[in-house]
DNA sequence: TTGAAAGCGCTAACAA
DNA sequence: TTGTTAGCGCTTTCAA
């Protein structure tokens, strides 16, 4: 026999207390249609003098759906947390998801055992829907979502067959052609560093680098590829290295605006002008990134359009999902070039 | 009538696969005692054939709870989202929450709507309890939760008579400590970088300043206090006018890490020598933190306490919500001076 | 040790 | 336009 919460009155007290039937309060309670002004208005003076809340657990029971969607994290480098990438994302998503009427509940994966409990949380039907970002080559959550037919979308590819649905930023075609741009104001000696290459993006942004080379007749020296986490210590240390093995840089690609400011520092450490001398390119664009100096150049992603392109597929999915047909969907926004004046 | 989601087998169907009642199958299910050990392998095995996962909003419903715990981000400054302390300390709860078996739920509260949005999600039953972080001395976000008689405990205190649970770090007491050992060590021009001070914690570590210079016979001047928001580029901007003011400035008290960092990049770009020439103690001590040059004297907050004392308080307002009495606790815990080699 | 049955609070179909 | 009612899937007495 199920326990009451003290205190909470029940849509049938209400009913009592306004003089009219369950159906009726619920209608009023759900802005339904066909409830006569004068009645919607009885209905309304009770909820408030009883302080009535609808109980949600009794919504979803009778088929209403949770009304809320989980933005997962599956990050075990938890350094990134705290990265701007991450918090833009979220507001992106947040502002997306705004005018849905939806919660926005983020949750944090980090051990198999957090993997078995928001699997169990999702499945149990606590949420509609599952965005997910930082997402590894072999995470197998996406595809344990999908198996319980929950409507899930990705922020990124897993690799480049992904089937579960996606949003991505053409990460390929952004460092082909930041490279190309390098190599337009006549650098040559160009090195990158790159993100952790178990990720789709990180190997995304190397093909890019190493396919505008080539099409400029360059090869993609091994040594001058250096893997960076994304993080700032990471890109420092990379580009030591790198600075070490090839004393003639001038001009690296980092994976990110955070894994630039790294190198910027590393070469300022090493008495290295830039951009004079190194010119440096991160990908993302923060206003964040101000702590950069000089401003960085950087390849954009429209994160704004990442965020309302996931939402929209993930309604799309959900729509879907009430007549049990699924379909996956792949969404690929462009990057954009955007060029600092002092570089 | 309710709509059921398609492919979900329910208990009932588990019992009738197992041959058992419905009864049996949810002792199985919650590892309840009084199951003969062939009936409880019996009904396993129907459920691992069935591919059974137990209905979240029934079992609420049914008056188990919801087994979740929401941490709501009150922070209308988005970009105080992408600083380590967030991270550290959402680390440090899903830390502490891990053995409960309860999901964490971090939510954002930007506007009025979202505010409401969430008091309904809350209210409604879908989770059991509410951790509050960076609370602004106006938000009446905890009253709401309180008289909703939902469990909730504050990260810091919105003011000196705070009635909600908190957990708070001795702010007053840090920075007395840090301001006196730098008098101690001869320092006598010391300025102060704030946090903004509508929040209680910047003014807790604004009194400790000021205390500190009593204690030794000195005025806090005005000029000497200088108003930040606990980032990097205010941090920057404050230390920027305090030198202008006070050329002779030989040590600085910043309200957070990041703080101090701006403080750091302003002093470098005029010619300060640091520490030497300046000592630069910031508050929080994160591994994080090692973007700054030289790494920095600080006040640490035992992150891993607060969130261990936040749950512990949660846990038990929950335990007494359940008889309907309720008592607030205030936990404040000490912070302790971290000395760097080169300060 | 087990099964049967009474709710938990709501939605939606059906009658009126 | 409104009231009545049959579930949604689970937990938990109460009997057996």
């Amino acid at each position: 026999m199920g326990r009451r919460r003290p205190d909470t009155p029940t849509l049938e007290e209400v009913a009592a207390h306004a003089g009219v039937g369950r159906g009726t309060v619920s209608r009023v309670v759900n802005n339904a249609a066909g409830v006569k002004d004068s009645t919607r208005q009885a209905v309304q003076r009770a909820i408030a003098e009883l302080g009535y809340v609808p109980n949600l657990a009794a919504r979803s029971l009778a088929g209403r759906g949770a009304d809320a969607v989980a933005l997962v994290m599956t990050e075990p480098d938890w350094r990134l947390f705290a990265e701007p990438f991450f918090s833009e994302i979220v507001r992106s998503l947040g502002d997306a998801l705004a005018d849905t009427g939806m919660q926005l509940l983020l949750t944090l994966v980090r051990s198999d055992a957090e993997r078995r409990r928001f699997l169990e949380y999702a499945r149990g039907g606590r949420v509609d829907g599952v965005l997910l970002m930082s997402v590894h080559a072999g995470d197998p959550l996406p595809d344990m979502l999908a198996e319980a037919r929950l409507p899930t979308v990705l922020l990124g590819r897993r690799s480049g067959d992904e089937h579960v649905s996606y949003v991505d930023a053409d990460n390929t075609g952004g460092a082909r052609n930041a490279v190309s741009h390098l190599l337009g104001t006549g650098r040559r000696t160009i090195a990158t560093i790159t993100g952790p290459l178990d990720m789709y993006v990180a190997q995304c942004r190397l093909r890019g680098y190493r396919e505008a080379l080539a099409q400029a007749g360059l090869d993609a020296e091994r040594s001058l590829i250096a893997e960076g986490d994304f993080t700032e210590e990471s890109g420092r240390r990379a580009m030591a290295r790198l600075i070490e093995r090839h004393p003639d840089i001038d001009a690296v690609l980092a994976a990110s605006d955070t894994t630039a400011a790294g190198a910027l520092k590393a070469l300022r450490g090493a008495g290295r002008r830039v951009p004079q001398d190194v010119a440096v390119i991160g990908f993302d664009d923060f206003p964040l990134a101000e702590r950069t100096e000089p401003r960085l150049t950087t390849v954009r992603q429209p994160l704004a359009e990442i965020g309302r392109a996931m939402v929209r597929l993930l309604l799309e999915e959900m729509e879907e999902a009430a007549e049990s047909s699924i379909a996956w969907r792949h969404v690929v926004l462009r990057t954009e070039l955007v060029l600092r004046e002092s570089a």
